[in-house]
Parts: structure tokens; C-alpha cells; sequence
DNA sequence: CGTCCATGTCTAC
DNA sequence: TAGACCTGGACGG
């Protein structure tokens, strides 16, 4: 590297949701995109290289020409001048560090979990490109979650062919969105999660959009009312869309946003304006609320007024909670 | 030292 | 709907 002009940015990300990825796309963008492999390293992880061996993936890609760097929902793949091409999942860990010769270096942290920018490649690095002009970047895989795997045609294959409407790019109109939503069975957040619908909402993202659109998260998908569809087609594109546009730099979301108060589950976490958060397991996933803003609705959408929850009393819920099942759902909120 | 937690997907009962 | 797959970090003792 070239003395002086080297800097060091440490971008602090999310976690790999369509956001992240869409930044890791960005920087494989501009880093490779144009540019020919002029030599290709990997390390023997045969979980993380998945269909293909190592070493394969090495000659495939040394001396390769980078025409395009394509993404849909959460699944990221190189176009190369020739076939096979590379398909990659940041799982919940991965991501891509990246160098120029004057020294610029690029690396993407998680809210929990490090990349140590000093050595380099990072460490847990998979496989490395360094470019014909000396760009050199790196696949980090943590928790060994990631996958590489080599595809004749990504879009036309499993698993991105599998996938739903990608809400940075193809936003599905909202009559569409609503015919989806109310034909479904189980909770609105489980809809949101489901890739086979729309493709890149994760778990953040999707309590973020529950939140802003004012939804308990347990509300069944089927019960939305017309404005309760309409205010989740929004949150998520205004979630989606801001947050791709800070490049999923946490640090740079708006203030009021759930996501930076969520992550203290051990203390009693407050929003910006000082609500209570709660916690509960919606779809198997911890789920992140605000029960003074996120309130029950009936089935004709209305808000649940006045209701106080004795024991066993609320709807469809007969049988006490289970045994050492602490879902601490708080008290409800007394708004005074 | 241990125990619990985490952004994502698969699989099986 | 639970568990399995992995690893590191945060926290408790």
C-alpha cells in the first residue's frame, strides 16, 4: 500500500438483512465490478463452500472478468464474463472487507459481533480476490452460517428463483400487497419473514416495520384492515428504503427508530420518547414492541380501548401460561 | 469458568 | 413450532 492517503472506515452495520446486503453488493460494486481476478484464495471450509470444493472456487475464479454485482433479497452473486458464477449468503455473520492500493480499507461490523481491522485478511476470512489493479477484498464468515456456492443462473435457480418481490427494487403494488397479507394465516410479522413472499426482511426490519406502522405483532395477517395494510406497505418501504440509503450504517438511522433501543433485553429498554419496550417470542424469533404505541386491534381493525387484562381473560386464550414461560409481557401500559 | 444470547435458514416430529 | 447448525461476546459467579 501507498503511504499516507490509506483510511480506515468501520462502517457499523445492522446484521445481514436486505440493507446489509445491499451494501456488501455496493462494495463488491466498486471494488471488483470491471476488473479481472488476477489471483483467488480460499480457505478449506467445506460447510461454507457449499457444492463446491475450495479449491474449485479458486480456479473458477482466478483470471476471471467481473461484469456485474447482483443482488435479491438477502442472496448476493457475481456476474462473470464466463459460467459458472458465484452465489453468496451473508448468513447471520458474513461480511466483505474490502482494500484499494493507496490503502483505503473498507470493513462492515455487526451490532454483535467484531472484525478485527488490523490483520488481513480480517480474521475468518474465506476466500479473498485481490483484482488486477490491486483491490483486494475478503469474505468474512463468522459463525459459519454463510454460503458460497457456484450456480449456472442464480436468478433461474434455487434459492433465489424461490424468492418473493424484493421491496428496495420491485415493490409490489399495494393492492397486491394487501390480497397477499389478508390470504394469509398466522401473525403479520411471520408474513413479513417469509422470503417466499418478501424477499430481505429480517427480524429487525420487520419488528422496525410493526413499530412504525403502530401493529401489535401478533395481530393475524388475515385481520389488517385496509389503512393497517396500507401503514405496513409504507413502514416497509420507508424502513427499507432509508436504511439502504445510509448504506445499513446504524449509526445514521433515524433517531426514533426501535432499532436502536432493542437490544438491552436484560434492562427495562425505553424508546426515544420514553415508552417501555416488551419482549415476546412471534414466529419463533424474538420480537422487540412497544405496547403503549402497538396496541390490539379487533377484527374489524379498530383499537382494543380500555380492555385491562385480568388473569386468563384476553380472547382466544383460555389455559393460563405455561409453566416458567416468562414472556415478560409487562403490564399493559398505563397510559395516563 | 459457566450460561445465555444473536441478525438466518433447514429439517423433522 | 422446536431443534439443529456454528461461533463469539456479554455477563454472572
Amino acid at each position: 500500500p501507498a503511504a499516507g492517503q490509506g483510511q480506515l472506515s468501520v462502517a457499523r452495520i445492522t446484521m445481514p438483512e436486505l440493507p446489509e446486503v445491499e451494501r456488501a453488493r455496493r462494495v463488491l460494486e466498486r471494488f471488483c465490478v470491471g476488473f479481472v481476478v488476477k489471483c483467488c484464495q480460499v480457505v478449506q471450509d467445506n460447510k461454507v463452500f457449499e457444492g463446491v470444493a475450495p479449491d474449485t472456487f479458486k480456479e473458477r475464479m482466478t483470471g476471471a472478468t467481473i461484469l456485474a454485482a447482483r443482488r435479491k433479497g438477502k442472496h448476493l452473486w457475481l456476474e462473470l464474463k464466463e459460467r459458472p458464477w458465484p452465489l453468496i449468503h451473508l448468513g447471520m455473520t458474513g461480511s466483505f472487507a474490502a482494500v484499494s492500493p493507496d490503502g483505503t480499507k473498507e470493513v462492515a461490523e455487526y451490532v454483535n459481533s467484531r472484525v478485527d481491522a488490523e490483520s488481513w485478511p480480517p480474521k475468518f476470512w474465506k476466500f479473498r480476490l485481490v483484482m488486477e489493479n490491486g483491490n483486494d477484498v475478503a469474505f468474512i464468515a463468522i459463525r459459519r452460517f454463510e454460503r458460497v456456492r457456484m450456480q449456472q443462473d442464480p436468478r433461474r435457480e434455487s434459492p433465489v428463483k424461490d424468492l418473493g418481490f424484493d421491496p428496495l427494487t420491485d415493490m409490489l403494488p399495494l393492492a397486491d400487497f394487501k390480497d397477499e397479507l389478508l390470504s394469509r394465516s398466522g401473525p403479520v410479522k411471520g408474513a413479513l419473514l417469509d422470503q417466499s413472499f418478501c424477499a430481505g426482511v429480517g427480524n429487525w426490519i420487520a419488528d422496525e416495520v410493526l413499530y412504525q406502522a403502530r401493529l401489535h405483532p401478533q395481530t393475524p395477517s388475515s385481520s389488517l384492515s385496509l389503512e393497517q395494510v396500507e401503514a405496513v406497505w409504507q413502514s416497509l418501504q420507508m424502513v427499507i428504503g432509508k436504511a439502504c440509503e445510509e448504506e445499513a450504517d446504524s449509526s445514521k438511522f433515524p433517531k426514533d427508530w426501535l432499532f436502536h433501543y432493542r437490544w438491552n433485553k436484560k434492562q427495562a429498554s425505553k424508546t426515544l420518547e420514553g415508552h417501555n419496550i416488551s419482549f415476546l417470542t412471534v414466529a419463533g424469533r424474538t420480537t422487540a414492541w412497544v405496547p403503549a404505541l402497538q396496541k390490539k386491534t379487533t377484527t374489524a381493525g379498530q383499537q382494543v380501548v380500555g380492555k385491562r387484562i385480568k388473569k386468563g381473560g384476553e380472547e382466544n386464550n383460555p389455559v393460563k401460561k405455561e409453566e416458567g414461560e416468562e414472556e415478560e409481557e409487562e403490564r399493559e401500559d398505563q397510559d395516563i
